[in-house]
DNA sequence: GGCGTTATACTCGGATACCACGTGTCCGAGTACCCCCGG
DNA sequence: CCGGGGGTACTCGGACACGTGGTATCCGAGTATAACGCC
């Protein structure tokens, strides 16, 4: 079980542009450059991001991207599931009413056991990471960090 | 993020396995066809578990797999874990310290909060997964299912 | 009838191909900006 | 000096190859069993 590489590209990505004023933009080579990452495979992760609705895209000069809503409204599972997907790691084939030892479809009115205890976790985990948001992590960032994102990222002119 | 397909096998399987007698051995065969499902595959799915700890080998006719301890003793993580390998689905190649942007040494004493924030995530998954066994899932199970499967699967003679 | 030996058949374990999804890259469509020209 | 139009350069979005890890399969090594022959 893994989460794509790039988990933690969108992660610092949406960080970072959490730690900008409101409406500021930032390029995908402006990231890209910032965390020494390829630029074109950064682009279709950060368009799968617009697409749910974490962020906005604005073409043209001086365009990019910038969060959809306030930090404080974006949780690290919008942004993980964005990038993943989102479904469930665990799916459940009904091999129980298949093969030699197959049961009656009575017997299997309710889900399978296995699966209750698996979607368990799952949402365990989903509700771990919908408890924080963007802005509980810039808050938790030592005070020079923001400061530096800013000066770096935001464009001169 | 996705499990293993092979995860609903081995766990339908074990609990397969633990519906029977103490010292009850089953061959790869047996499960396969009471699952409907590819033998030579599942075989080495089952190594895998027994590599782990969780089931036990017997070679030789009348030979087969059985449980290495009580139900009561194998929880449901560690027979995922042993199917998909228990590594964190989140990995930080610490990209903060990359690239135009990247963090002094000094500001990087402690770990990055992604890694912190998304490690009590999984933490929290394999904690819903530990707190159930084997012996709790065949305890709510329907009580014809048991008598099946020791029907089905205790070898005549 | 009892015991040792041998042959057998059944079991697991590792080594070997195939395929799909994530990874990486490219080029085209669209748009805001800026400059230039005319009034 | 002011307003409008066109060009330009920058941006995102979707379409196109590549590689690694899961999927699927096979054959060989090892062993408990069972039969057989001998004592």
């Amino acid at each position: 079980m893994k989460l794509p590489e790039t988990t933690e590209w969108v992660l610092h990505c949406a960080t970072a542009l959490a730690q900008l004023p409101d409406g500021q933009t930032v390029s995908t080579g402006q990231l890209a450059e910032h965390f020494g990452i390829a630029a074109p495979y950064l682009a279709k992760q950060l368009a799968q991001l617009v697409r749910h609705g974490v962020l906005t895209a604005t073409t043209g000069p001086r365009g990019g991207f910038r969060l959809a809503r306030a930090p404080g409204d974006i949780s690290i599972l919008e942004v993980v599931e964005a990038v993943d997907g989102g479904t469930d790691p665990y799916i459940c084939r009904e091999i129980r009413q298949q093969g030699r030892g197959a049961s009656t479809p009575d017997a299997c009115t309710e889900p399978c056991q296995l699966v209750i205890i698996m979607g368990r976790a799952h949402e365990a985990w989903r509700e771990s990471l919908r408890a924080t948001t963007l802005a509980d992590v810039v808050e938790s960032l030592p005070p020079e960090v923001p400061f530096n994102t800013r000066r770096l990222l935001i464009r001169p002119g």
